[in-house]
Order: structure tokens, then sequence, then C-alpha cells
DNA sequence: CCACGACTACCTGTTTACCGGTAGTGGCCG
DNA sequence: CGGCCACTACCGGTAAACAGGTAGTCGTGG
């Protein structure tokens, strides 16, 4: 059976060299590539692939979207994320999203194949850095309980734009909420990821491909 | 002729890629890849390449300090560099430290083959990305001119730390120098960036490999 | 229904960052 | 030699971040 695959990443250069990879297997076609963000959905559309190979930190649109959009909206194609780091927050945020794979740059080739493997047979796929990190999350749930659990929709938007470069006023003034609201928040995101300063959360922020930094 | 090339990259799959797009040319033979800094060395002695693709950012050792390290000790091996990122401060740190090419993962294959064309011509080559960035740069020279021109030894010390989550007087204490004097490095270079927070100190220094960020 | 968590908002403080000026040292270069 | 620059150091002042408390709303779920 022919598999069909779109392949989104920002780098063009990571982009051919993949195809070769994947297009060693005569069963893969690599039907669509693209490096921006917002064009996933309309090469998705157009080209109908069983598989998007989707970066993390892409222009244009937040890994986490494409994947909640393309899994609500197109929920044939499934969503294999390949990823710069190996964030357990991250890798939950994909999944949690419809993500049914992740795998890791730092990871062998090979587990990008089994990733294929395992999601055209409707199953889900982990690398092993991915399993090793959510093990950790696992083992932190302890922690994680006393520290606070995940992120909210409002700490994530705020923290964004702390990584940003906005000062806590900025950030009222936009989301048109107090300042001290902000600063409340702020306290909380540092709390939940046990930093104390803005430098924390600026590099957890780009570690999570939450800002761009290009 | 054969020419013998080693792959530094810390994203194995990347390097597999990598290694299938330039063998499609039988001139080239990958002779070794690695991804950690410290193993180049190593590496580039054990199999004697007669060029190296580089990424900057690599655990283990900066990229801008392997390139100064081969270029001193391996003269004889040209050093491609492969980056993520476009920034001019990154480009001019790299060539001066000895590299023949700079060529940015967001460009096209084919900018790869170019570079290592003209490098083995002993030419110079660099990406369109990074020329632009370059043009930038030398555009931007009367603008350095007033607002200095890099930075010093001591600040990039104290930049990196700022960046790593120091308080200046934190780093006032690790270097030994007073609270004020740290404070005065700040502020020095944030003029020179032109950033006007600690958000843009660590944005820099995350972009240009002085701090890891994993 | 009531508890819980997320979000909202305000208060008072302390610490740190940020901005400006001044000034002494040592090294490098015209 | 004298100017230039990096580095060192201190001062004062404003703005922002950081830390703690209190409290109201709203929706979810036991």
């Amino acid at each position: 059976m022919n598999l069909r695959i779109l392949l989104a990443d920002d780098h063009q250069m990571f982009r051919e060299a993949l195809r070769l990879l994947l297009e060693r297997n005569p069963d893969f076609e690599v039907v669509a590539e693209t490096g921006d963000g917002l064009e996933v959905f309309t090469l998705a559309r157009e080209t109908a692939p069983n598989i998007v190979c989707l970066d993390i930190d892409m222009p244009g649109l937040n890994g986490v979207e494409i994947t909640r959009q393309i899994t609500a909206t197109l929920p044939l194609i499934k969503v294999i994320a390949l990823s710069t780091f190996s964030d357990r927050g991250y890798i939950m945020g994909m999944l949690n999203a419809g993500a049914a794979a992740y795998v890791t740059k730092a990871a062998a080739g090979v587990e990008l194949l089994r990733a294929i493997d395992a999601v055209r047979r409707n199953r889900s796929y982990l690398c092993p850095d991915a399993t090793d990190a959510v093990k950790e999350a696992v083992s932190d749930s302890y922690q994680r309980q006393a520290s606070g659990t995940k992120l909210g929709e409002r700490e994530v938007q705020v923290l964004k734009l702390v990584a940003t470069g906005f000062t806590s006023a900025q950030i009222a003034e936009q989301l048109d909420i107090a300042l001290s609201t902000v600063e409340v928040h702020r306290r909380n995101i540092m709390r939940k990821l046990n930093v104390d300063s803005v430098v924390g959360l600026t590099r957890y922020a780009i570690r999570n491909g939450l800002v761009s930094n290009t």
C-alpha cells in the first residue's frame, strides 16, 4: 500500500534530506512539503496525505495549534510530531492536541520509520527520548501536585508575551487586564515551572516553541 | 577526486538524512559523523576528512570554539558552518573563527553543495540568507559605530551568566567584582545589542549559542 | 450544593533591574 | 606621549519585577 506523506519543517535542507530518507522505501511518497505553518492546512487538504510529519518550531503557526486543527478538521490524517526537544510538557501538549506519534530529531532515522509503521497500524508511538521524558513526568507527578500542574490558557498567553520582551504593564494593556493580575500570573507560572526570574521564563518559552527566537 | 566529509550535528536524524543527500554524489564520502562537540576533534584526526559540516548548537562544545580549534590545529580541514540561525553576529563569529562557508538549514540542499564546491576550490561561500545578514551588518556599520561595536570578553562572560539566570549580585560574587561593575556591563551589553531587558539578553544569548537551553 | 481550580483584582512591601553621571586603571596604537 | 578603549568602581534615582496577603466570579465535578 502506498503511503502519502506531507513534510512540514522550516528547514528546507532538512526537508529535502528527510525526503530522501523516506523515499528509500518505495511504499512512501512525499506528496508535498512546506516550511510555513499556515500552509500546512492548504497542502493537507489539497494533497490528502495519510501522514503529516510536523516540526514544532514553525513560522506562522505553533505546532500544537496545527496539530489540534488538523486532527479536528481532517481526522483521517495522522500527525507525527518531529521535534528538537524532549520536554515533558511539550510532548504531552502535542499528544493531547492529537498527535499520533512523537519523535525527536536527536533520535535515529529508524525511529521515524517505526513511528510511521505504528501510525499506519493505528497505533501511537514515542521514541525512546520521549518515553523517558514521559516516565519522568509520571514519576514527577507527586511533585506536580506540590508545585501545581500545567499552565492554564491565560498563563500560556502571559508567558508568551513575557518571553517576547513585554513588561507586565504592557501585557496588562494588551490583554486588557490589571497589572496586578498579570503579576499574579507571572508568579503562578514561575511557581509551576519552578523558575525564579524572567530569564527562566524566557528560556522555558523558547525551549517549548512558545516564542520563535529568530 | 574523492571528497571525505565529516558530519557533526546533534540531531542524528538530520545527520542520517544529510548523509543520503550528500552521497547521491558518488564523489562524496561521509567518513564519520557525530553528535558530540568534543568528539569532532578525535574523529577529525582519525578520519582526516577534507571537509567538516558543523552545526552550531552542539552539546559539549560551542561551534565557534570547535571551528577555532580545528582551523588552528588541522588547517587542511575546511569547516562549513551549518546553522539554524542567520544572525549577523554569529556568522561573523564563525567566519572569524576560520569557517570557510556558512549555510543555514533553512536554505535549499543545493546551497550546501555549492558551498562544498566553493570550498573545494579554496574559496569561501555564504548562502543567500547569510549574505543578506552580512549586508545588513555592513549597512548597520554606521549604527554600530554609534552604539558601540562588538562585545568584549568580560561582557560576554557577564552575558552568559545573566542568560543562565543569575542576578547581578550573584554574578558579581562569581566574577569577584563589584555589583556596580556588573550593572555597568549589563547596560553596555544592552546598548550594544540594542535590547532593553533581560529577556532580550537571554534571547540573544540562546540564539548565539552562548548558553545551551537544553 | 459546595468544594475546587482558574481567572480576575487590589493591597503592601522588598529586591532587582534599569538609567544617568563620574572616575581611576592598564593596554594598544597613531 | 596622548588619546582611545575595555574594564574596573561608586553614586543616586526611577521603574519594574518579585513576594505575600485577601477576595470576588465562574464553571466543573464530587
